[in-house]
DNA sequence: GCATTTGCCTAAAGCTTTTAGGCAAGTGGG
DNA sequence: CCCACTTGCCTAAAAGCTTTAGGCAAATGC
């Protein structure tokens, strides 16, 4: 019988493929299999369980996004690199679904150490090189830029923003731009009002 | 044979424990049976299928969280109300995970349409009037804090900000603080820097 | 008290996961 | 070349989850 030249790296490949035209808790070793034309237990050899696959898979997900990352971010800086990033993920989850479903995946401590997770918060952290925060803020800014990253793409690829006006793609937009501004004028002190910079434009009693 | 008393209403209850218990994914229909102490199959009257179980778990959770919010809410406006209604959302999540896990189901666009999601969004627009907003931005900045909020709780949920410096407490209070600034200076026009307040502090070229 | 409805049951088919053991296709040394 | 060995995919089988169909007993109502 001709072999079907199974390794873990096809898999994953395949089951990336398969989490993007399936979703990415369809992805199951038998689906995994028939697209392989193979019998189920065959794919045994080359991932420990289901867990496993997905992990890979996961991992797939986390590095390709993080090379697009790398790519966008090159020679460019201040909002032109929050943009770039940002927009990285956006059309990562639009174009890749199941994979980027697969990048939520809960890894264990150490595979997440070892993953490509470190080199997106090192990414977030370049962007904020160009402006001007000291630690610890930049590690809070870090958190929020991965907060709103994250958390809209969930909530538009979730279906959240669509049927309503106006359209995602503006809010997106204007979204950075308050990033951007509130980044160049990140608050110092956590008091009340007022504290933002020089002007605060109070347009309301 | 005594009965056991199974209503939907209790099913999607007792899913919803189980849910916080071993996690949202790993609810089953047989699971929840054993729950009961009772045959798989005698579920099948209560809910549709699995997939239905789910659907009224996710329906339970948002339905939750938005009691909680409209609770929060009452009798605070501004930075007040913008605090309590994350902190409803933060503090759901990590008393509740699965619940909360449950509460992102994609729903079928009618069941969303029927769920408590409106109300989560009409109470992020009820936070808003204490700032000054004008339609469109108003929906912008809805968009925006259901994006921190449920980012920031994702990402926390699964461990993104643990082991490391500072504290996750520490981020959410700093961030809440930069997106209480953010909307009292909501940035009016999408063009290029300086156009956020008055003064921008320009700090790189 | 009897008919009807309701609730949980048994039975069964189909699918996924995972392990164990087998045979044949590739690989390398003599 | 061929023999031994490794590797890759196979069959077989057990166990769990999902879902449907049909049955009997408990609750409900007239």
């Amino acid at each position: 019988m001709a072999r079907a030249g199974l390794t873990p790296e096809r898999l994953a490949q395949a089951g990336a493929e398969l989490a993007d035209e399936v979703g990415f808790d369809q992805v199951t070793v038998s689906a995994l299999a028939r697209r392989f034309d193979v019998k189920v237990a065959s794919l045994y050899s080359h991932v420990k369980n289901s867990q496993d696959l997905k992990t890979k898979i996961a991992l797939l997900a986390l590095e390709e996004l993080a090379d697009r990352g790398s790519a966008a971010l090159a020679g460019r800086a201040g909002k032109d690199a929050l943009t770039a990033l940002a927009n990285v993920y956006r059309d990562y989850a639009r174009e890749h679904p199941g994979r980027y479903a697969a990048a939520q995946l809960r890894l264990s401590p150490e595979a997440a150490a070892a993953s490509a997770g470190p080199r997106h918060s090192q990414m977030t952290r370049a962007i904020l090189r160009g402006y001007d925060l000291t630690e610890p803020d930049e590690t809070h800014a870090v958190r929020l830029l991965g907060s709103v990253f994250h958390g809209y793409v969930s909530l538009e690829l979730a279906g959240g923003f669509s049927h309503s006006t106006p359209g995602s793609q503006e809010s997106w937009l204007r979204i950075l731009d308050a990033l951007d501004a509130t980044l160049r004028n990140w608050p110092t002190t956590g008091a009340g009002r007022g504290t933002t910079s020089a002007t605060t434009v109070d347009q309301q009693g």
